[in-house]
DNA sequence: GTGTGACAATTTTTT
DNA sequence: ATTGTCACAC
């Protein structure tokens, strides 16, 4: 590769990044500024300097993200080394870590990612169990609690309110005699064994020599710690963010790691991005004077390079049911040959509830869509359920997972039986798998329990040595373990629609597949369980499905669109009502200037007068971040006006008749 | 032990 | 409005 091929198409600022490729350096980089580009080159240049590509680790906050610098530096690099260097997130680094080390911190190294429904589930059962269901405890609260406090690096035997403290630390001695790491653990105990064991330390530093970490606002105490410890002197660190893009204060991210990134790593090269490349003058203006009311940041403003364009409209509408139908409608209007496809539209949400509404409208009309972080894959119930089926196959001692396919389809080992079950294991100090062979507990069944859960233990061995014997086939032989234990039988018959059915056929399927590849490219089980873990779409799912984009605005930094529409700008909504309680109203503008930076081209703003709210008709009031946008570059429209005017015009009566008829 | 139906609670954002 | 939980009947 020649020289001069690399630095194509790269400003000054850019370059000088990529130059810069010994001892800490700071990219602070505005939306747009072409952040990944500079940091996918910088990692091309370390390679042509002939860095081994094993030295080179790249940690991001998303899989998505990392996925897509792996694609990037790719096209830059042969394949084979692209191959090599090891890009991840802050959750999947730690994962390795602990599979190689976990041992130091007295976990077995098989150790399961207890998430999302099972973590809850046991939270639940904890919450019964203390008899605090009549109090106003949730797992959530619960949750965010310890999920606090492990990620600010403080003791649960801490926390002020006796219930929470009590169900709290219960959770964590329950996931502990499970062999179970939640998703704070896997931080918490990489971050642990790492500082704790300089072998581990060593061993870490000298294989990854150059790192770079992406979105850096976004990371935590623990991260930044994290860190420090992996990288050590001459400090080859290069970290990239901006602090106008730090919308996870909520999950204990520190602006200050990047504000004040020379405490931690002395020195540093500092280059900052304001070119942007992606949005007309327009919408960086409205940004622009958006993000400067927010009072402590660095002062910087995002340059166009591509002047003037269409103005952003800011449309008021009557209620969310014309808002989705008018988003719908716009699309069409400009989806064609020779225009646009679906695939240059978003629309932004700030929660996923709205995204319902949406996805309704979208169906009527008859668009096709893709979700982006609402439900994810694998929370679904049936992937859970066959993660769980494969996970217990891998290895029966995976608690979490066993028990919550005792009973699943039914098998005779009911709420009774399982009880037994636990206490054994509990009172013997084993697995669940371990005691349920035990002979002094199977004698204390009924015949027919006894039958029942001798009958599992066979089944489960038959799979699990399948499964030693032949992992390649993994694939395979789950699908013949379904069938065998006649699980999507059970799993239709609760299904109301037949499209219900197929889609949970088609979920089964995919998970089928994805595992089949995973394990054709040489991966074993375990790590295709850990990544089922820890993403939250199969690899290639998202981008081969086409349509439009629907997408909560978190999800959707770091992405850009030729045209996004940002919807339901109110008060409660965005700002969220939740953040004027707590006083993060500046997290919510930072938000809101993320969302607006995702357009290229064009941007289209709703707001409603009314909304539905549990099934009740609601009134709303315009956001407070509206007034704060530059109007020399913003269109207001209001939709009632605009249909009246159509109305008595002759021409366009029949185009609009739809959207009219829904008003009357 | 399993399956059905009425009732209640739920909505911030993600790995 | 949807989803899950609980009580009751088989």
């Amino acid at each position: 590769m020649g020289r001069g091929s690399l630095f194509d198409g790269l400003n000054r600022a850019q370059r000088e990044a990529v130059e810069a490729t010994e001892g800490p350096v700071l990219i602070l980089a505005g939306a747009g500024t072409g952040k990944t580009r500079t940091v996918t080159y910088r990692m091309a240049r370390l390679l042509q300097k002939g860095v081994d590509p094993a030295n080179i680790l790249a940690v991001t906050f998303t899989n998505k993200a990392a996925n897509e610098m792996r694609e990037r530096v790719g096209r830059l690099v042969r394949k084979k080394v692209a191959k090599a260097l090891t890009v991840c997130t802050f959750h999947s680094l730690c994962v390795r870590i602990l599979r190689q080390h976990i041992g130091w911190l007295g976990y077995k190294t098989n150790f399961t990612i207890a998430v999302g429904g099972d973590r809850d589930g046991l939270l639940r059962q904890l919450i019964v169990k203390h008899g605090a269901t009549k109090e106003k405890v949730s797992p959530n609260d619960v949750m965010t609690e310890v999920s606090r406090r492990k990620n600010a690096g403080l003791p649960l035997g801490e926390i002020e309110d006796d219930l929470i403290r009590t169900i709290a630390m219960s959770y964590q001695k329950e996931l502990r005699a499970r062999n179970a790491l939640d998703f704070d653990d896997l931080l918490l105990l990489g971050e642990k064994v790492v500082r704790e064991h300089r072998d581990v330390r060593d061993a870490c530093r000298d294989q990854w020599r150059y790192v770079t970490v992406d979105e850096f606002q976004d990371t935590n105490g623990l991260q930044m710690n994290l860190m420090q410890e992996l990288v050590g002197a001459p400090h080859n660190i290069c970290v990239v963010g901006d602090d106008d893009q730090s919308i996870y204060g909520w999950r204990g991210a520190q602006v200050e790691n990047i504000l004040s990134f020379e405490k931690f790593f002395p020195n540093p090269h500092v280059v900052t991005l304001e070119d942007n490349y992606r949005s007309t003058e327009a919408i960086l203006s409205v940004a622009n004077k958006v993000i400067a009311c927010n009072p402590t940041r660095h002062e910087k403003l995002l340059n166009p390079t591509i002047m003037g364009g269409e103005k952003v409209v800011l449309m008021a509408m009557p209620g969310d049911d014309e808002e989705a139908n008018w988003v719908a409608d716009t699309i069409k209007g400009q989806v064609g040959p020779g225009q646009r496809t679906l695939e240059d539209f978003a629309v932004l949400f700030r929660t996923n509830t709205q995204i319902r509404r949406m996805e309704l409208a979208m169906r009527e009309q008859k668009i096709p869509y893709r979700l982006v972080g609402a439900q994810s894959f694998y929370d679904r119930r049936e992937v859970r359920d066959v993660l769980a089926f494969l996970q217990v196959g891998a290895n029966p001692e995976s608690d979490v997972a066993l028990l919550r396919i005792l009973n699943a389809p039914p098998r005779g080992i009911g709420s009774g039986t399982a009880t037994l079950l636990l206490e054994q294991s509990r009172e013997a100090g084993t697995s669940v798998w371990a005691a349920m062979w035990d002979e002094r507990f199977l004698a204390q069944l009924s015949g027919k329990a006894e039958g029942s859960v001798r009958n599992f233990t066979e089944q489960i061995t038959r799979f699990s040595e399948a499964l030693r014997e032949g992992p390649k086939e993994a694939g395979d032989l789950l699908q013949r373990f379904l069938k065998e234990i006649d699980y999507m039988e059970w799993m239709m018959r609760s299904c109301k629609t037949s499209e219900e059915t197929d889609q949970r056929r088609e979920a089964v399927g995919e998970l089928v597949t994805a595992l089949s590849d995973s394990t054709t490219k040489g991966h074993s089980l375990q790590e295709y369980l850990d990544s089922a873990a820890l993403d939250k779409e199969p690899e290639d799912d998202l981008d081969k499905k086409s349509g439009v984009t629907l997408i909560t605005l978190h999800a959707a930094k770091g992405l850009e669109y030729l045209v996004v529409f940002l919807v339901g700008l109110e008060e409660g909504i965005l700002p969220h009502q939740r953040s004027m309680e707590e006083g993060t109203k500046d997290e919510e503008r930072r938000l809101f200037y993320v969302g607006i930076t995702r357009a290229k081209e064009m941007l289209y703003l709703s707001y409603c007068g009314t909304r539905k709210k549990w099934g009740q008709l609601e009134r709303c009031e315009p956001s407070c971040f509206i007034p704060e946008m530059d109007f020399d570059w913003v269109e207001e429209q209001d939709f009632e006006v605009m249909m009246n005017e159509e109305a008595s015009g002759d021409e366009l009566k029949d185009a609009f008749g739809g959207l009219r008829a829904l008003l009357e």
